[in-house]
DNA sequence: CAGTTTCTGCGTACTACATACACAGTTCCT
DNA sequence: AGGAACTGTGTATGTAGTACGCAGAAACTG
């Protein structure tokens, strides 16, 4: 189930209660809950069990009330998971202040936004899951990072591609994170060498770049790499 | 979905279905289909509808049996989704004739990639829901990358992880693709805009950068930023 | 050739999930 | 006081994936 794209949903809607816009209702019944509840319970049960663990039966026995009550707050579970989306990511980092310029600076809202990531590893699932929602959190770290590269030379189109690079490369580090971190992980990283090596005539640069290590693991930062390269990259358009 | 992990799964028997290993029935009545069969329906199914639309019942329909049918071929849905990926990736580039080196060497391959992504859109979630299966024709892919670099000075490691950043900047564009084309997102991005300019003076950076055209479509190739960056940073490592 | 084994396709059934709908009770506004 | 707006709930629907066991078909065994 996966990586399903939504149907119909209200984009009004849903921005308007990522952003916090929705207005109070004034009359009826005190609601028993709050969104920012839901949230915070949402992200506590991805924490401990994965994203899969949050379903809505899931999360209203969480916070004591029936299924569809859950729907009194929010229209879907998409938006359940747009709002723990973007909940994660509180607190920018601010990184203006840091000294060396916009390279340091980079880097370091890198290895910040990597560690929400890491933080929570349902996190990728969650944002692959749905697109376009982004929500005032989501947006302030994109702010921090611009304001990084405000002072360079480069257009606001470079600056902008260049932080979406960036981010990206973030996203595929963390992939590769979670992957091997799975259960079981090593038993098919096993089998695959195996496969490998039987077939090895028919992938001569493969095989030759595993005999030289090219996969054996390593406790090199995994971010380091491709951030230098990308960086280095950055640097050469100024 | 989405983006869900599978629980249960025998890595030798999907690898082995992967790799075309699985020992011929020698008795019971004839199959009615063939792995490959079922595979090429499932991505017939797939371009035409979405990954979504690929549900077991969906495709037994489409070759005519029952449901329970299909898990005389395919221990799961998972296994599916894990053919499906890897049989797009038939006849694998060879780049390593190109004239120029390394670098036009990875860009074309890098460009080749692009296009099976793109003509097959849900190929990102089917590779998203599932990790470690990496089938034969995956895995001629990476060996072609690899061979480009091979004549290089890197390291084993320095030619694995300058592929897979590439790969993954790939998928990054792929999936920025995927957001834009789909349907109502400019209703999406006009809500966003408006939401950015009520709370420009939250972002001030951001704000700049809008306004000075950031966001603003344009016909550039997606691919080109972040691919040359990359180029650039490895060829920095030389 | 008869019996056994192995395999096929099928029907039924179970589980988990998101969510639509209507109802009864609660709070506020007029 | 009465109506409007809102809450939580129970019930029901549709769509998934897949476990289980059966009847018949093909091949191997003696």
């Amino acid at each position: 189930m996966p990586a399903n794209r939504d149907k119909k949903r209200d984009p009004h809607a849903s921005l308007a209660l990522l952003w916090g816009e929705r207005d109070q209702p004034r009359r009826g019944p005190k609601p028993k809950l709050t969104v920012a509840e839901l949230t915070g319970q949402g992200i506590a049960i991805a924490d401990a069990e994965g994203l899969d663990a949050v379903s809505m039966q899931r999360l209203a026995e969480a916070v004591g009330v029936t299924t569809m009550a859950l729907y009194r707050y929010i229209p879907g579970k998409s938006d359940l998971v747009d709002l723990m989306a973007d909940a994660v990511f509180v607190d920018p980092p601010t990184v203006t202040g840091i000294p060396g310029g916009w390279r340091p600076q980079l880097a370091a809202w890198s290895r910040a936004c990597w560690d929400r990531y890491r933080e929570h590893p349902w996190l990728l699932a969650a944002i692959g899951m749905r697109r376009q929602a982004m929500g005032p959190h989501q947006v302030a770290w994109l702010d921090a990072a611009l304001a990084a590269l405000a002072p360079t030379g480069l257009s606001a189109k470079q600056q902008h591609d260049a932080v979406i690079l960036i981010l990206g490369h973030i996203r595929s580090v963390t992939q590769q994170l979670l992957d091997h971190d799975e259960a079981g992980s090593q038993e098919w990283d096993r089998l695959t060498a195996d496969l490998l090596d039987r077939n090895s005539e028919r992938f001569p640069a493969l095989t030759r770049a595993v005999a030289a290590g090219a996969f054996a693991p390593t406790d090199d930062d995994p971010l380091d790499f491709g951030l230098t390269c990308i960086l280095d990259g950055v640097a050469a358009l100024m």
